[in-house]
DNA sequence: GTTGACCTTAACGCAACGTAAGGGTGTATA
DNA sequence: TATACACCCTTACGTTGCGTTAAGGTCAAC
């Protein structure tokens, strides 16, 4: 069956300019043009389109979604139990939405009181959501479906308080790093007590502490480019000193 | 409590920018602003926030959130209800794409065999949902929860082929409509084929065809703006002149 | 009195299309 | 054979909901 822009778009439920524009981006090219230029589309493409329509679903950018598609390894069936698990997830997250308007409306017909933390229950778990989103899988395959679980669910429990309490540890650390990047020496004091705010700041996301754990974990802020332009932000080769810094903290792989 | 943007930002999980820009379209106006002209929000705010993001989880525009707030007979329980239930549609809408997923899954396995139209049913509900986003509300107002969910289902059943006939019946419509309003008479006979036109376009979204249901619905074109501009983007009037000659076609409230 | 963390407005940038504008194609029908 | 009409094309600017500098006031603390 060959489908031209109108019909498949038709077929799918898109506009015809959503698959011109995919061809403009490269996402989704037409099996060929006709002797007049209009794009043709076979079976290919409409297998393609769902599997594009799919991941726009999960809420992937279209670069994101042209990325995972070109990689050469890319396993279909594992992607697709990989999104039908997030999809699950995401349903889960909507019954917490859900929860979270019965007790707004039970709030409003004035059964319950409901504090303002509460009130934004539901969203919070939304932060978590997209943090799994950005590095969920990876972060699994590193630790483990049950750790990361853990890290979430702490994340879920903190307070408001608590909440702001890493946000006051984040800056500090951060000028802290900073400050010890100027001595340059990841030795020093300032750069030990980089490290100790560091672990200071695990400590809200782990459900125990392990100096190996630490030591892996800056090791993987060299390694993940994510993880580094993140550090970097902070200051060129932040991740690099953070890593030396945490390595004497914990004395692990002691230098020579 | 008072908060200033940072503080209610952080609270709320979304960021400065965002309240500042609720305030600059109007959304959420802060409560005072203090000497310096900083922004400070109190109990109130907070609350209204809550509803925004509430309704913006839901998929609505901000513009859409404006006018739903800003209605004088804003019933905050009844909206919060209404938005209730279209949670759950949600949450059914996520449980057929997981089905498709799955379907597609074993597909991918060659277990079972799927046909284009099938690969998109997950996507075309969407359709559906996005149709219950704009109207839905009114809709189930006007003929109930049961009448609504059977137009939905009907739609959700169509063949490919069935869209299409839609599809040709709303341009035939179109055309035939702006032809009758030349002549100027709604009892003419090209009024009278355009009303018939509807009747058969309305017949594949209701389970059954009534005169007094279709002298209803045209009159809820002219008396509903949005409809009205719909109609009249055919071409200016069209709304008034489709009831003048559906009431004719219909023979109710024969004008004299 | 000077940091440093806040706040302000103004303005441009971005994704993922929607929406004309201006023009070619192709086939059915008068 | 002409012409109508439903397609197709490219180009290009508009939209939503903010993110992101830029350029500059404010204020509590050291």
């Amino acid at each position: 069956m060959e489908y031209t822009v109108q019909r498949l778009s038709r077929l799918a439920g898109v506009s015809p300019r959503t698959l011109r524009y995919y061809d403009e981006i490269g996402l989704l090219k037409p099996a060929r043009l006709n002797s007049a230029g209009y794009r043709i589309y076979g079976r290919d493409e409409v297998d393609r389109l769902q599997h594009i329509l799919l991941y726009r679903e999960l809420g992937l950018g279209l670069e994101q979604i042209a990325a995972i598609m070109s990689t050469p390894g890319f396993d279909e069936v594992a992607a697709l139990q990989e999104h039908h698990r997030q999809l699950l997830n995401r349903r889960q997250q909507l019954d917490q939405l859900i929860t979270n308007i019965e007790k707004t409306i039970a709030s409003r017909e004035g059964s319950i009181a409901m504090s303002d933390e509460e009130k934004f229950e539901g969203f919070k778990r939304k932060l978590v959501e997209d943090n799994e989103k950005k590095y969920g899988a990876e972060a699994r395959a590193r630790y483990g479906d049950r750790e990361v679980e853990a890290s979430n669910q702490k994340v879920l429990d903190m307070t408001p308080q608590q909440m702001a309490e890493v946000e006051k540890l984040t800056a500090d650390f951060n000028k802290t790093l900073q400050e010890a990047m100027k001595t340059g020496n990841p030795a020093g004091e300032l750069a030990q007590r980089a490290a100790d705010l560091h672990r200071q700041w695990l400590c809200y996301f782990w459900k125990s502490y392990s100096k190996e754990a630490h030591a892996g974990v800056v090791q993987m802020y060299v390694d993940d480019q994510r993880f580094t332009e993140h550090y970097d932000k902070i200051q060129p080769g932040a991740a690099q000193f953070l890593r030396e810094a945490v390595l004497r903290y914990t004395g692990i792989e002691q230098p020579d």
